[in-house]
DNA sequence: ATGTTATGAGCGAACGATCGTTCGTTAAGT
DNA sequence: ACTTAACGAACGATCGTTCGCTCATAACAT
């Protein structure tokens, strides 16, 4: 799919894992740049030889966001039985925004993509694959009658995301990972759509 | 409650209107004082007068919105039928994330919380009525045997929030107001929680 | 009634800091 | 010789905040 003709320079990916590390402990816009060169350990010039700007270090972060969710995506589109599919989605997905680095720059780009029209470009459509294949996911559930026929299972991909986004960033101000509501949440989820 | 012993200067309250005007269109960290003194018709000197900073209109902001879900939390607390209750609350509640106004500035709320401790504060404090409240409503369902006993209503209660919301947020692309999803997020919680 | 003082909203220039970006230069590799 | 990563001073813009000031009204004293 994605036509990488050229690997990326290595300090490029270090760039970009500095400028994380930033946006995680203060905010996209609270960051400076020289934050960024400064955790990077490389020069305030030196930072645009690779990126062309502030901008396009986020983008290129939310690319690579993309990249890490086509794991969820291909085997939600795959041919696996759909309610065993769905309940691996569920506690991996689960895992993957409860981890601090995912669900802090997950809202970090969601919100920039609000007003950043270029950020909302790559955001919507990484989120579109997920929910699609999500949605696709259900539908085959209840074409096989496992589940029950919905009238709009987008709207339930778009509900199960949320459900458990929003946990993952409510488990920031936790001590642990809180496997019980995740479980909670997988329990309800599966309750409302078996047939 | 609340020990308002003195009135709101009626020019504090502009200043208000036109920070929210501006934190919609911008965010709240892409505005400046300048702006918001512009939208609002003053001088930049007299903000300083009616508020000790940037902040302090953000928090000030958070605080009127808790008050706005008292009515929510008001009702979800009184002694009504548990069912009748919580379908009104779905249905207006969804309508009140639908709102921009509302979506906006409740996610601009939220990501300031996660890192600006006076923020976190008052918006931790909102939330938590809200949650409390939606929670013992479901528990009181669960008492009279109108919905299943849950292991853990407080993860449902956050599950339901964050579809409602999610769902407000998605609306702010859409071209209407979508009564269709809402009705679909509203049955599954329905028959997710009934006995 | 008249003069005096006190209060506080309103103003905008100015401050120091920081912002994202540009640019001329250097050094190393091919 | 040519390319290119790396550098850091410098740019203009903007940031949040401070400060000294004006002026209308209110409170008080005479």
């Amino acid at each position: 799919m994605s036509g990488n003709s050229q690997p990326i320079h290595p300090r490029k990916l270090e760039i970009v894992e500095a400028a994380v590390t930033c946006f995680l402990e203060k905010g996209y816009h609270q960051t400076g740049v020289r934050d960024i060169v400064g955790q990077a350990g490389i020069s305030l010039g030196n930072l645009y030889n690779h990126f062309k700007g502030k901008d396009a270090i986020l983008v290129f972060i939310a690319e690579i966001e993309g990249q890490e969710l086509s794991g969820f995506v291909n085997r939600l589109s795959g041919k696996g039985d759909p309610r065993a599919t769905l309940e691996w989605f569920i506690g991996e997905y689960a895992a993957y925004v409860a981890l601090p680095e995912n669900a802090l720059l997950g809202v970090e780009i969601l919100t920039e993509a609000l007003r950043n029209p270029t950020i909302a470009d790559v955001f919507g459509r990484n989120r579109d694959k997920l929910i699609s294949s999500l949605s696709n996911c259900i539908t085959q559930g209840a074409k096989s009658g496992v589940f029950a026929r919905q009238v709009d299972p987008r709207v339930l991909a778009c509900l199960i995301l949320d459900a458990l986004e929003g946990q993952g960033l409510r488990s920031l101000s936790l001590p642990s990972g809180d496997t019980l509501a995740t479980n909670v949440i997988s329990g309800f989820i599966l309750k409302g759509l078996l047939a």
